[in-house]
DNA sequence: GGAATCATGTGAT
DNA sequence: ATCACATGATTCC
């Protein structure tokens, strides 16, 4: 794996299997997201961006399993009510059942929950150790950081604003130690992002560490299975609390294990993305890859 | 239809 | 107390 800063310099390496492809993918997206009114043609963007038309649709479709075009789709209005909407089954409400710390098979990855208790919330991170390493991803950079009892924190920037996503992320906890320790983190990235080593017999450890309410959001978050997506509202309504999908927005904002814990498939009821901590390309990113991968 | 407006629960200050 | 929200429903043009 190539260190984040290094990567600038480098748009040009092909040595980097995974990592470097969302550079080139993440400015196509925006381009077809953002003037996604005039299509723009595979041609105008290569042009823009400096590669030919075969190179970008190769790199893009290795990426996300889609090309293009296809994933333009996945990302529609359209395709959104799509995963939002039919047969209006369970979907939530199963998982709670299991309550805090029950292993289960939440989600698609294999993971086993735990929370802190309230008296560990509010010593904001007094006590508690980190672990946290910068590693290049499908979607960017990636900051991971581990407790000993697991998986605590998670999430995204491009290159350059690793200071950012730091800062935001260890000011979460603003009382705990911090250490830098890449060896830690690395197995533990290399496991999400790789579908095929999810469900092996390892559960993916995972430690909430929040408020109760926001706690109970997130369990709610891991229930959704890949390639489907829930409303702020049905989720208000699977915590008991049908009148919050105001609160459950701003709870979900604040998942600090962004991907694992999917608040990417959480859409307004228009199937409109509304918003994304990391940023909504991001966002889509995530659901057209996923998309390319359950398809 | 689409803009403006309200009711709303939670968490930070 | 007050305020900002990754919402959603209603009410006006």
């Amino acid at each position: 794996m190539t260190l984040a800063f290094d990567i600038d310099s480098a748009a040009k390496i092909d040595v980097t299997p995974e990592g470097s492809d969302y550079d080139i993918v993440r400015q196509v997206i925006e381009m077809l997201s953002l003037d996604y009114r005039e299509q723009p043609s595979l041609d105008s963007i290569a042009a823009r961006l400096n590669q030919s038309p075969t190179q970008v649709q190769k790199v893009f479709t290795r990426w996300a399993g889609l090309s293009p075009k296809a994933f333009l789709q996945a990302v529609t209005l359209d395709h959104a009510k799509r995963l939002l909407g039919d047969e209006g089954l369970p979907l939530l409400e199963t998982a709670l059942e299991v309550g805090l710390s029950g292993p289960g098979r939440l989600h698609d990855l294999f993971v086993t929950h735990e929370a802190m208790s309230p008296g560990e919330w509010k010593a904001k991170g007094e006590g508690l150790t980190l672990r946290y390493g910068f590693h290049t991803s499908p979607f960017g950079v990636a900051l991971v950081m581990v407790t000993e009892r697991g998986l605590a924190g998670l999430g995204f920037c491009d290159p350059g604003e690793e200071s950012v996503c730091y800062a935001d992320m260890a000011g979460r906890w603003p009382h705990a130690r911090f250490i830098e320790d890449r060896t830690a983190t690395e197995p533990m990235l290399t496991r999400i992002f790789d579908p095929a080593r999810w469900q092996g017999s390892e559960p993916l450890r995972v430690v909430l560490i929040g408020t109760d309410f926001q706690i109970r959001v997130w369990q709610s978050l891991l229930t959704i299975p890949m390639g489907r997506a829930v409303t702020y509202s049905d989720i208000a309504k699977d915590i008991g609390q049908p009148t919050a999908s105001r609160a459950v927005g701003a709870a979900v904002g604040r998942n600090p294990i962004s991907f694992v814990v999917p608040c990417h498939r959480a859409l307004g009821k228009s199937g409109a993305l509304t918003g994304y901590h990391w940023g909504l390309t991001r966002k889509r990113a995530m659901l057209g890859w996923e998309a390319g991968k359950v398809g």
